[in-house]
DNA sequence: TTGTACGCGTTATCAA
DNA sequence: TTGATAACGCGTACAA
């Protein structure tokens, strides 16, 4: 009846390799190599290392492997924080994509706000320099950069996404969204459609720009000029997608000249500029021809259904974890510096023959 | 020109306390002191170590100071992984709610996703034992428990958020959901609605449950037996919301004698559903009153706009993190284990007068 | 007010 | 195959 140190199940957190030790009869370090070399130690005092460390709910203790390897399991996502993330489906999209990816490989997600302001980046900053987090998911289109301090250059992997930032040696997953467009503008140019209306997005944001293009590289192919697009939106943030789609929504019920496509860079945009214009009178897709970006499910119940573009959220989510996890354990295989994962054009009865 | 540790602003990672000791001329521990502690140190000491550890950049590493504090500073949510964040709209909105809330009081957020598997239930489970997180909030209903460890006795600070947990001694957020359908169903009755259609979310799901039992109490201070209402899906998980709202339109379908009032438990159910029976011929308001639950965005601009009662996201969130971090620090005051926020139901078109 | 010395729980090196 | 021992970077008694 010496130290039995009855640490039994309900202990509160402690149960350290020391104890594991003690009660297997062995010393610490074997305790440690049994645990992370199974191989490299006696089968029979593995098993008892095992029972012991079982019995006792042994946990290995974070902090001190990290501190004693000098790194950390963690992998922060950065995210805009302007955004919602209810506001547009993708953000939680990928986040969940993300995530599973980021556990099934072992490591843990941590959430990161990147904003405006000075401090969510010296936030970011202290993640990275600190240790915290052992590599960066970014979808924000600046590295947070702070006196001396820059995300760059704080030596972890990181991975850009949906953004592309292969310029800045930042590598980068993202989709074809000018390609995309151009093929949904071209079929709505063979359905007899001459005059467009674009509902952008926030000014100057990399999908629109990319979008925008898009849309007149078709109209380029068609002979038509940039003259037969209207532009629409781009005041806004994301966050006020349904917003945007009713002043949008205004903005064309004034136009003298009208449109009769629509082109809109989110389906909230798309949705509510629907529901007004109809409130109006116009009939979709009789009069109008409508098709957005995100292929949302709520789109296929709307009336008419919506057409739009599908962002293939999970195969860019976990594409750009496997790749910056790959990164980080130095495995890496890929020469360049972009990777483009296709979109997929769902077309439904929002898009008609122009008359 | 000894030692001058050229380590200038772009270096890795490193930038040790003892770098920035060196540079100001002091001791190691009287940097940390002065970063933790300003006031215990002469100002002009004071001022040169932070001067030191701005030229250096350096950033605290974070695993030896949690190791040294024997705390972390990093909070996990736990989610059911069955849910997908974007199928409901209830998950990200209250992700990005506390993300806020953690963020803005000096934490960080850690995602976890609770499956029904035992690996996921594991990886809680060290994540809490391991110490890497020093709270949790839970939206799931179990809490893991394997072998001898269980997150109940792990010792640290647990908060549930929309499931009502009180009972086994987790301090819980949610809404009121008996009593904001009781009062959506009394609405109805007023209407002159005799007849109910009730679309479940997954079986036994907690708000379902409360749900439920609202509607039945509404009909009971009517007088209306529980035969009044008939119920439909309830067979798959939420992640399917649009799908069950489709079976039960079915199933209302094929109804002899149709209710003419609908309560769905969630918006996606509800979109999905009205879009299906209105393609079947039945006019909403006219032959059928709609309400469901969520408060999503969308419903405003579905035709007719959806009446649902808003779930209080931003509170709830909000709400559950400082109740968290106050009894991670022990600065708690709350008596109770339960703390109830209102919903709001918002009235719109998609109900109407029984004829 | 400042410096010295020790320990947090692990992993890794080196002998035994 | 195993055990003693020294770090990892920081915080905090305690002494100066």
């Amino acid at each position: 009846m010496k130290k039995t140190e009855n640490n039994s199940s309900t202990e509160g957190s402690s149960a350290l390799m020391a104890d594991v030790a003690r009660l297997a009869g062995v010393a610490i370090s074997t305790v440690s190599r049994a645990l992370a070399n199974p191989g490299r130690v006696n089968e029979k005092t593995r098993a008892r290392i095992a029972a012991a460390a079982e019995e006792l709910g042994y946990t290995p203790n974070a902090a001190a492997r990290n501190l004693r390897v000098g790194k950390s399991n963690v992998i922060m996502i950065i995210l805009p924080g302007s955004l919602h993330y209810g506001a547009s489906q993708i953000i939680p999209q990928v986040l969940e994509a993300v995530n599973r990816s980021v556990i099934r490989n072992g490591y843990n997600l941590m959430i990161a706000n990147l904003d405006r302001d000075e401090s969510s980046e010296r936030h970011i900053l202290d993640l990275a320099f600190g240790g915290t987090v052992r590599g960066a998911l970014i979808l924000s289109s600046q590295l947070p950069v702070v006196a001396n301090r820059s995300l760059a250059e704080a030596g972890l992997p990181i991975v850009s996404l949906l953004l592309d930032m292969s310029e800045t040696a930042v590598p980068s997953v993202i989709t074809n969204d000018r390609l995309a467009v151009r093929q949904a503008v071209r079929e709505l140019i063979e359905l007899g459609h001459r005059r467009f209306f674009y509902i952008a997005g926030p000014i100057g944001n990399y999908h629109d720009v990319e979008r925008y293009a898009g849309l007149v590289e078709a109209l380029g192919e068609a002979g038509l000029s940039e003259a037969h697009v209207t532009r629409s939106g781009g005041n806004l943030s994301f966050q006020f997608g349904f917003e945007t789609g009713l002043q949008a929504a205004d903005h064309f019920a004034g136009l003298e000249e009208k449109p009769t496509a629509v082109v809109a860079t989110s389906d909230d945009m798309a949705i509510s500029f629907m529901s007004r214009v109809q409130k109006m009178g116009w009939r979709v897709p009789h009069d109008l021809s409508v098709v957005s970006f995100d292929g949302s499910p709520v789109c296929e119940y709307c009336a008419p259904p919506l057409s739009t573009i599908e962002q293939p959220m999970e195969a860019l989510g976990e594409t750009a974890t496997e790749w910056l996890i790959a990164r980080m354990e130095g495995t890496e295989s890929h020469p360049e510096m972009r990777l483009t994962i296709a979109s997929r054009f769902i077309r439904r009865d929002s898009i008609g023959a122009h008359r």
